[in-house]
DNA sequence: GCGCTATATTCTGAATACAGAAACCATATT
DNA sequence: AATATGGTTTCTGTATTCAGAATATAGCGC
């Protein structure tokens, strides 16, 4: 069978640092210091600089000539052009999907949704099933490719993400529209459901203007 | 302007690598020997595998675990997705353009038109302007994730566009096509435009199926 | 002669070393 | 006191070195 496969150290360190610029450690504007974390993953440069190479290549890190690796600015016009890109990329992916495997999604997606529901409150736990459930939803695309390319620009948006935690409030309307969704693909009207998908992403990019309510309650 | 900026030696490498990808001096199925290579291009083996790696995240080639890098067969297959796949981010890119910012490029992309025009017999010189018209076409799209997808994903494309060389049938065609998509942005109906655009990437893809062996001996 | 195993060589992946540019700091000068 | 300036230190970008895996080669047994 499959021997361990020993995966190359930058795959490792990228989603480390990825993990760190996503929940802060590396804010926004930081410089990144190679050596020092070099030191904290407990590797060397090289390894590390070929995962920074990798994540500005993706747009996650900028470069600047002689000055290294720096975590771009928070960008809310980004942001707010982030959000349909996604949408855009993932409804092409749905569009592209094999109908008779989506039917086969159908089910788990609808359990997806409930546990969703049952999560209502706990508001990262939501973010997790979100994301599986719309990588549930894409996997019967078989564009390698576009799928690459959706996996490479999910953390940018992600990076915005974490800002808002939308509360119950937009959970409960999210999950009324992946209801929505999943009822298009059921119905095998894949435009309706990639139109539909796109919105949902769309209205995610709504919550990000106002002031970002602490999830109090 | 400013020269004195010295861009990493990556980035060149990058180019030059990618060149040597497209006009088949790095094969098909090559594997890639970094020390060999890292001569000829008169570097060291650092900066070549930091080109090397940001090569393969944008899927022009790949890694193998202990084994290097190679550049990946081809496969007609991948090529017939991923000229749609083109089509629609450029489609996407031309929807999320400045109508105005369009508008003003409608007399430089009838001149380019014009130049393909009298190109006619000159493949190479017409995939060179072909290239730049599409470019000028998408210049106005101020979504600089989208565009940089773009451009990351169009080299893959490349690799088979060479092989085809339609020929001046083809080449009549995809000409009025063009024209076709510049009347639909004159008159200001992007949606239309953008319909046109995707329909000459996927036009393109049908040259694909001729006269290309496939391996199985 | 053919196949298998042991050994040598090659190559990648990672670590370390080095050179030059940028940032920092302290001192001196107005 | 504020600012310019020279020197020092830090950090990046690139080169080189090292270790171990993968591949090729030669030797040995059958």
């Amino acid at each position: 069978m499959d021997q361990t496969t020993t995966a190359p150290l930058r795959r490792d360190i990228a989603e480390q640092v990825t993990a760190r610029v996503l929940d802060g450690r590396l804010p926004a504007e930081a410089r990144i210091n190679e050596v020092r974390l070099a030191a904290e993953l407990k590797v060397s440069r090289t390894p590390l600089r070929e995962a920074l190479v990798e994540l500005t290549d993706r747009g996650l890190l900028v470069a600047e000539p002689r000055r290294g690796f720096r975590v771009p600015p928070l960008n809310l016009d980004e942001a707010r052009k982030l959000y349909p890109l996604v949408g855009e990329l993932e409804a092409l992916a749905l569009r592209w999907s094999s109908p008779q495997d989506l039917l086969g999604l159908v089910e788990p997606l609808e359990r997806q949704i409930d546990a969703m529901r049952a999560a209502l409150d706990d508001g990262r736990g939501l973010a997790d099933l979100d994301d599986r459930w719309h990588a549930l939803l894409l996997s019967a695309c078989g564009n390698a490719h576009l799928m690459r390319i959706i996996a490479q620009t999910k953390p940018l948006l992600k990076r915005y993400d974490v800002l808002y935690f939308g509360g119950p409030d937009r959970a409960r309307r999210s999950i009324d529209e992946h209801r929505d969704i999943l009822a298009a693909v059921r119905d095998g009207d894949l435009n309706q459901a990639a139109r539909r998908l796109v919105q949902n992403w769309v209205n995610g990019a709504a919550y990000l203007g106002q002031d970002r309510r602490p999830s109090g309650r």
